[in-house]
DNA sequence: CGATTTTTGGCAAACGTTTGCTATAAATCG
DNA sequence: CGATTTATAGCAAACGTTTGCCAAAAATCG
C-alpha cells in the first residue's frame, strides 16, 4: 500500500520540513531560512511559516542537519571509568555544571567512559571520527589511540577539565592543587605541627603529584626535612576512596611516632580514616588534625566537622565549556592553554593545635 | 582552488566510504554490506575492505547513517534536574550503570536535564522529535510537553526508573519502597519503639507517598495509631538534603515526647539529623535509633555506623536498559509494565532497642 | 520613467550512508 | 552441455536538511 517502496523509518515520525512548506505555500529552502536566517526572508512570509510550523508540531530533524552541515551539536565529556566514577563526589557536579552550560549554548552532552580496555577506546574514536560529537571534554590523562587513529588528531576540539594536559597542547582547566595544600600544609605547621600524614590518591596520578608537591614545598619553606611527612596509600584507585582511608588506618596504628596532622587527597578517604582512628581511642582535632580535599557538603556533618578544601567544579565546568565553545567558533585559542581557579580552604573544626 | 563549490563542512574529515571502496577496487553498496550484513559478501572481497578500512583508518558517519535508515543510536536519559541532581548519591551509580549497559547494546547516553521552566521541556521535546534519540529513561514524574508536543505521544520508547509511572502506561523499574520501610519499622517496633519520627522528601514526591505508607501500614498492623509517627521536613527539595536534616534537628528538638526512632527518606538528611542532634547531647542509638534510605557508601563511617537501606541501583539500571532495547527491538513488550528490584536493610550500630 | 540596486523566494545539488532492484558470474542440475 | 538456480556485486534512489546560485519582484535612484 506504501507508495514509498524504499520507506527506511517505520513510521512517518512528524512533520517534514516539506509539510511546512506546502502548508505555508512557500519553497523548502524559504522555510529552512525562515528558521535558521531571521534576516533573509520577509517577516510577514516568516510569520506564516512559523505558523505553519508550530501548527504542525515541527521539529527540524537534526540528524539531517547535522549530515549536511557536516557538524553535530554534541559534546562528549570523556569521563576515567569506573576509576572516578561515583568515588568523588564532585563527577555529579561537573556533569550538571558542563550540561548546563552546553544546552545554553546549543550544545547536547553525550558521556563516554575511557577504562582500561581497547573497546572502550574504540568506542571513543568512533564517535570522534564518525562525526557524532563536536568536541570533547577530558578527564582522564590517557587520551584514547587504537590502530593509528588517535584523538589527538581526530581534529576534534578538546579541553581537559581537573588534570593539566597543557603539556599534550590541550587546553586545560585546573585548579590550584599544589598551592592549596602547600598554604594549608603551611597553615599547620604554624599551628605546630611537625609530623605529618599524607593520604595518597593512585600512585603518580596528576593530583597525588600536585598535592604531595605541595606538602613538600611547605615542609621545605619552614626548614622542615621530608621524612616529616609518612606517605600512606597509594596503591588504590580512587573508586575505593573509603578503602584507602581503612588502610591507611591500619598504617597509622603502626607509627610508634604518631603524626598529629593528616592531609588527605579526597573527602572519601578523609572520612573513613577519621571513623577509623577515632574507633582506636584518637580524637580529632585533639590527638590529630585533619584535613582533606574536595569540599563535598557531607563534611559539614561529620564529626567533628572537616575541613576540605573545596574544588571550584562548577566554575571549573563552566570554563571548560566557554574554552571549548570558543575552540569550535574559531575564536583565536587564546594562547594560555591552563586556566587555574583557586580553590578555598573551608576551616572546621578539623583543625587545632597539637597537643602539647 | 576548491573543486567542490558546495562544501559544506571546513576539513575533508576522515576518508569516507567511496574511498575504501576506490582502494579496495569494489563498489560502494558491497563496501557498505561487507561492514554490517557480514553474510551478504564474499569471504575475500570482505577481507580486502577489511584491510583497506583499516588502512584509511575508516570511520563510519554515524549521522549519515542515522539519517539513511530513520534510527539513531542515542538513548537519553532526564534527569530531574537540579532537584535531585548531585543530591543523592544514587545518581552517579546509575548513570555509570546505564551506559555501560547501553553502550554493550551498541548505544550512547546522553545527558537532558528536566527542569521546571519550559526551556528545559521544549530542549527535550526537540531532542524526541528531531530524531537526535532512539529512546529515554526518565527518572523524572513528569513527562515533558509543551505546544501540543508530548513525550508521551513522541513514538519514543520510555522507560521510567526509580519512580513508578506504571499508571501512564510506562514500563517501570523501581524498588520496592513501600515494602521495605514497612519491614524496616516493623523491626524498630518488634524493638520496642513506639513513637517514630519520619523525615520526608518533596512533599506528594512518588518516593515519599511510598515510603511514608509504608510507616503507616506498619503502626496499624501493629496496632498502633497515626499519631505515633511525627512527619518533618516535605517542603524542600532533594538537592537540599542535607539541610532537611538540619531543620528536622530543630523540629525535633522542639517535641515533648521524644520520639525514639527516625526513619529518614535519604541518607544525606539521616547525616544531618544525626550531626544535629548529637551536638544536643542526645546519643544514637542510645537516646534515638536511625535508619535512612539509599545505601550510601559513607553511612558506613558514620558515628555511629548508619543502618540505610540499599537501593539496587546498579540492578535497576541494567533492567530499565533492558526494557528499553527489548521496545526498540520490538520483542513484543512484556505485559508486566512494573519491575521491581528488592532494597536490603544494610543493619548497622545505629539501631537498637529504645533505651527504658 | 527607465536603469540600477536590493530583497525575496525557488531550484537543485550536495552531505555520506543504506538498500531495493537488477545484472552478471558461478554453481548446480537434469 | 544447456538450463535453471544461487551467490555476488553494482546502480541509483532515497533519508531531510542547508545553501550557492539564479530569477523575479520590489525599491531606489538619476
Amino acid at each position: 500500500m506504501n507508495k514509498n517502496k524504499d520507506v527506511a523509518g517505520e513510521e512517518p515520525s512528524g512533520a517534514l520540513m516539506a509539510d511546512v512548506a506546502r502548508l505555508a505555500g512557500v519553497a523548502i529552502s524559504t522555510v529552512s531560512r525562515a528558521l535558521a536566517n531571521p534576516g533573509r526572508v520577509n517577516e510577514k512570509t516568516r510569520a506564516k511559516i512559523n505558523a505553519a510550523a508550530k501548527q504542525l508540531g515541527y521539529t527540524p530533524n537534526a540528524m539531517a542537519r547535522g549530515l549536511r552541515v557536516g557538524k553535530s551539536n554534541i559534546i562528549m565529556i570523556i569521563l576515567p571509568g569506573s576509576l572516578y566514577y561515583g568515588a568523588s563526589q564532585v563527577i555529579p557536579q561537573v556533569l550538571q555544571s558542563i550540561n548546563k552550560s552546553l544546552i545554553q549554548g546549543g550544545y547536547n552532552l553525550m558521556i563516554a567512559n575511557l577504562d582500561r580496555d581497547e573497546i572502550s577506546e574504540r568506542h571513543i574514536l568512533d564517535l570522534a571520527f564518525g562525526g557524532s560529537v563536536r568536541g570533547a571534554i577530558i578527564l582522564s590523562s590517557k587520551l584514547p589511540e587504537v590502530d593509528g587513529r588517535s584523538l589527538a588528531n581526530s581534529g576534534l576540539p578538546i579541553v581537559s577539565m581537573l588534570l593539566d594536559m597543557s603539556d599534550a597542547g590541550l587546553q586545560s582547566v585546573v585548579t590550584n592543587d599544589r598551592e592549596a595544600v602547600r598554604d594549608v600544609t603551611a597553615e599547620l605547621i604554624r599551628l605546630g605541627h611537625r609530623r605529618f600524614f599524607y593520604l595518597a590518591g593512585p600512585e603518580g596520578n596528576y593530583h597525588d603529584v600536585e598535592r604531595y608537591g605541595g606538602v613538600l614545598e611547605a615542609l621545605e619553606a619552614a626548614g622542615l626535612s621530608e621524612d616529616s611527612v609518612h606517605r600512606s596509600g597509594g596503591h588504590l584507585d580512587y573508586q575505593h576512596g573509603f578503602d584507602i582511608g581503612v588502610q591507611a588506618a591500619d598504617d597509622f596504628a603502626e607509627l610508634t611516632e604518631k603524626p598529629t596532622a593528616v592531609i588527605a587527597t579526597s573527602d572519601d578517604m578523609a572520612i573513613s580514616f577519621v571513623s577509623r582512628i577515632q574507633r582506636t581511642g584518637l580524637s580529632i582535632p585533639g590527638d590529630v588534625s585533619v584535613v582533606s580535599f574536595d569540599g563535598s557538603p557531607v563534611c559539614e556533618f561529620c564529626s567533628p566537622p572537616l575541613s576540605t578544601i573545596k574544588q571550584p567544579v562548577e566554575e571549573m565546568g563552566r570554563a571548560a565549556v566557554d574554552l571549548l565553545l570558543d575552540a569550535i567558533g574559531h575564536r583565536q585559542n587564546t594562547a594560555a592553554v591552563r586556566t587555574v581557579i583557586r580553590s578555598n580552604l573551608i576551616p572546621r573544626e578539623s583543625i587545632a593545635a597539637p597537643k602539647s
